[in-house]
DNA sequence: AGAATAACTGTAAAGCTTTACAGTTTTCTA
DNA sequence: TAGAAAACTGTAAAGCTTTACAGTTATTCT
């Protein structure tokens, strides 16, 4: 293998101005500068990232830690990160914890403290007291997105203002008894959002005078078969059903309204639905949400790393608590409409 | 940070023992290793892997690179993969190529050669003669997941088998105008599937004396939407639609409903729609579908590369040209019905 | 019990880069 | 043109682990 040796010999100078040279720095004329690059091009030299991270201490690297890569909401946010990551020239290392508990063990005590990390970005993840302790204790900058991690900075909605904002469109359009399908308590675990989402669903109704009836709060577990059976569970007995739902996620959405349909309820006009997040397909199914922009909220929390991390001062920044804000847009397709008369 | 030197004096013990005791090298007696484990719990110490992998030459960490992340048949394998490499001890690092030309340069040129990885795993992709030159320069093992990687082993659905076996599964219902929906030519630049599918679906034709008319063959990106699009636009004109369609996705199918219905067709006694990939959601819209265990054929892979790293003679097995078949299954759902009369 | 053997342990080198510090060359000023 | 200052360059140490090799201790056999 060719090293940083063979490329000094072949441009006739030392390793020192070949490193200088090769990472932009100063103090290297033009003349040595030319003679490096064309010698590293020709043998076609990169550094060995081991050397160089245990020379100066940085790895270039991202750890993200997701509970689930497979669902859209977390490749979305993962999409965003690798892409606005690779831009600023660091690699991504994936932490994936769907694989039970004592994989997440491992995951907090033995992979990501392998020091292989710059950074760790977290995703919609709700740590235990003692992951959090695991992660602060790497003395390295956090980003929690969709989800704060406590004494670090975060990027978030506001998971609360969404469910009001979603319960509250339906009140306008006069809907009395709405329905809710929120996370079980199992994704709780994991995520924030379910929690607060249904707060935020409480405080409407309350804001509006309107019953609370608790046939009308089911529980699924975020994807669309869940949502299917949530829903049909809720309007199975029609003298208790409600006239619209709004559900935790876009993919219990689908599965509400095909619920809704399969039960013979005709979608909007007897049942209006709305999701949240903001998935693709949500367009075709005409289903109404509350889009988060999910992949440019990835990006922006990887850039929130990278920004903590070349910042001069990093080590006081590093873990200040800090929480931001992340905008959501409420869209309106033909899954929800006004109360029918009857 | 502590580091082996500090676990050494508080075991009493050499680093090199210690080194052997954690690793679960032999030669090292009972009693040092339960002390050099006490003492590397109680100090919390783990090896710092960048000089872990100087030393050894081995980085535990295998690159994944694909084309997209947030689509679903790439999430599912690569979650997969994750789950797999983490059982084995190993991290994965994402390399993305859907950040533009530029950015998959990159990844080809630097990235991937930083020396950062033991292996690399493609997934559906394919390479340009100068981008397979430089993987297969690192001189590390190569697994093409999804697509055959020429000089690397390989596995992958038999595409053409299972563009056979959907447009037969039409046949056998009595459909004799049979449309596809494959992949643009720009997707085919990144996976071979399309095109694979496509011959596999005109030799059924063939087989079954069947006529092909040059309108019911679309392309599409592969999401939703375009599968949307380009149904419309095959189903247009009621003289000339077929009465059945092979899309080469899944999501592609759901789309193909959504405008076969939108059109006024009823799915699937006027036209019949089957899929491919095995999405999860294709269980609620009843799509027919060619299932490819997406994320065990990850898993799979996952383990081949391993098992390659850790075997014997590495030397030798390294980039041996072996071509694995993934089996799939047809299911059969509710979009896919005999030929109606008329 | 003594010798031979096996099992264990420690020292030090190797792995490859970055960078502090010291030394050299060039440029500029008077 | 001499001297000071600035710019550049090289040597060598540091970063942390693994592991070959040599040395030590324990075990076994006679």
């Amino acid at each position: 293998m060719v090293g940083i040796v063979e490329v000094a010999e072949r441009a006739g100078v030392s390793t020192a101005t070949v490193s200088r040279a090769l990472n932009g720095k100063a103090h290297v004329s033009a003349r040595a500068r030319e003679k490096v690059l064309r010698a590293a091009n020709e043998l076609g030299y990169v550094a060995s990232s081991s050397a160089y991270t245990l020379a100066t201490g940085r790895s270039k690297n991202i750890g993200v830690v997701l509970p689930f890569i497979d669902r859209w909401f977390f490749s979305a946010v993962l999409e965003g990160i690798v892409n606005a990551l690779v831009n600023r020239g660091y690699d991504v290392t994936l932490y994936n914890l769907s694989g039970g508990a004592s994989h997440r063990k491992r995951v907090f005590e033995d992979l990501v403290l392998r020091k292989r990390v710059d950074g760790v970005l977290t995703v919609a993840l709700k740590l235990s007291e003692h992951e959090l302790k695991n992660l602060t204790d790497l003395g390295k900058p956090i980003v929690g997105i969709g989800g704060p991690i406590p004494g670090a900075r975060s990027l978030t909605i506001d998971d609360e203002g969404a469910g009001r904002l979603a319960t509250q469109h339906l009140i306008s359009l006069g809907h009395t008894e709405i329905g809710m399908i929120s996370g079980t308590p199992a994704t709780e675990m994991d995520f924030h959002q379910p929690y607060l989402r249904k707060t935020g669903y409480h405080e409407a109704l309350l804001d509006a005078n309107l019953d609370f009836h608790p046939q009308w709060m089911a529980e699924a577990d975020f994807t669309t078969a869940g949502g299917y059976h949530a829903a049909k569970q809720m309007l199975g007995d029609p003298r208790s059903a409600p006239t619209a739902i709004f559900c935790a996620s876009d993919e219990m959405g689908f599965g509400a309204i095909q619920a809704a349909r399969d039960l013979g309820y005709r979608v909007p006009q007897d049942i209006s639905v709305i999701g949240m997040d903001g998935h693709p397909m949500g367009m075709f199914y005409g289903l109404s949400t509350i889009d988060q922009n999910t992949a440019e909220q990835g990006a922006k929390g990887a850039n929130m790393i990278i920004d903590i991390l070349e910042s001069d001062d990093e080590k006081q920044l590093r873990n200040q608590e800090q929480l931001n804000i992340w905008p959501i847009d409420l869209i309106v397709r033909s899954s929800t409409a006004r109360r029918s008369a009857n």
